[in-house]
DNA sequence: GTTTTAATCAACAGTGTGTTGATAAATAAA
DNA sequence: TTTATTTATCAACACACTGTTGATTAAAAC
């Protein structure tokens, strides 16, 4: 959801754009972990102490810059009126696609080692490893898949993931067994669908059964 | 894919079996971010030296520790012998949601403010809350979601975070509009589903058109 | 029982941290 | 334009953590 703001002072507006530049600036040059506050003051030619007027952390500067970025996709999103209907239109996805493409080099950064995405990465990544192999175990061998089966795991493990941190976020409101049916509902007629093509969506559902 | 590894040296297994403990015990009670080495190797009744002998950061021994749980629940995964079809089971999902459960406040800590997933966390968040809005502005009125909105936006956030991972990562091997494609078949089919209860799956696909 | 490997300890120089209070400069409001 | 408010600067501070060193002791493997 894009953020609205008021008019804030000049020198604000202006010195939290040059750090947002700094930071990624730095980014691209050396390893995230390894760039310091002072670093960022530095390249961004401020006073280290003005930094701490402005954000407490590495990490808040960089989501407030990345947040700023996300909104200028958001408003390109936005822009697009598209006439099909939305289950035919994937102009925001590659929207999406084509902006990662774009800062492909800081993208990278982030989910690398040492990145601030790493661990999550990661731990999408060993989910999808396991869910890759499951499927390649149970798939039936004859039935030729429209996506690839690694692309299809990412999907899931990736699902999975952000389903995990919204409900511990929330307190957990339903219990595992419910989490998982609706998990396994929502990934599930998504990948059987990518595994065999779309015109089984017409059939009944058990013609999966015969393997 | 769960690690196998050769035995190593017992006093190896036990260092790093205390060190992984000791963070977790001090995740517990103090902010990521602010947790040092000499912190983990005090809490470990280690030498700090000793720490260096075997990994190179907080978030190498961090990671090595999670995998040695998520293995542990593979294992658990594949001791169920489930005779069930898999798209009717939900088993392997709910365990993973009881072993969150189960370490809750280790895993919220990692998502929290200062946690190394904070960041991927709040990425996906974003997504999350543009798709929500997006599904509000163009779903049919009338339709009662089987899933809250609020759930399908997490599960299409994921999907479209892991993706743009997994695209990065691998350089990009297909375009913007190909990625974009798959992303909203595998995301579509699934939270049209959602959306519109089970039944709607043996019928065309142009029901979905009348709003 | 011998050899190989691991953990300990103290010490090191270096770097980054977060905050301070006073000062100067830029901006907004009148 | 003038006045009042806000922001950036600067230097300095005490402190904590870093990553690595070489020599020593202890433990485990063979």
């Amino acid at each position: 959801m894009p953020t609205s703001k008021k008019p804030l002072d000049r020198r604000v507006r202006r010195t939290r754009r040059l750090l947002g530049e700094a930071l990624l600036e730095l980014i691209l040059t050396q390893d995230y972990d390894s760039i310091s506050i002072t670093d960022i003051t530095n390249q961004a030619d401020l006073n280290r102490a003005t930094f701490y007027l402005h954000f407490g952390s590495k990490e808040e500067l960089l989501m407030a810059t990345l947040e700023e970025r996300f909104d200028e996709l958001v408003q390109e999103m936005e822009a697009q009126n598209d006439d099909q209907p939305f289950w035919h239109d994937w102009t925001s996805d590659r929207l999406i696609f084509e902006h990662v493409a774009e800062h492909a080099t800081m993208y990278r950064v982030l989910i690398g080692e040492g990145g601030v995405g790493y661990v999550a990465h990661r731990i999408i990544s060993y989910i999808a490893e396991v869910v890759a192999a499951e499927i390649r175990a149970e798939k039936p061998t004859a039935v030729e898949e429209a996506i690839p089966i690694d692309l299809i795991a990412q999907h899931v493990a990736g699902s999975t993931y952000a389903l995990l941190c919204w409900w511990l976020q929330e307190d957990m409101p339903y219990t595992p067994l419910e989490m998982a049916q609706m998990a396994q509902k929502m990934c599930f007629h998504g990948t059987m669908w990518a595994l065999m093509e779309m015109q089984v969506i017409n059939e009944p559902l058990e013609i999966y059964l015969e393997k």
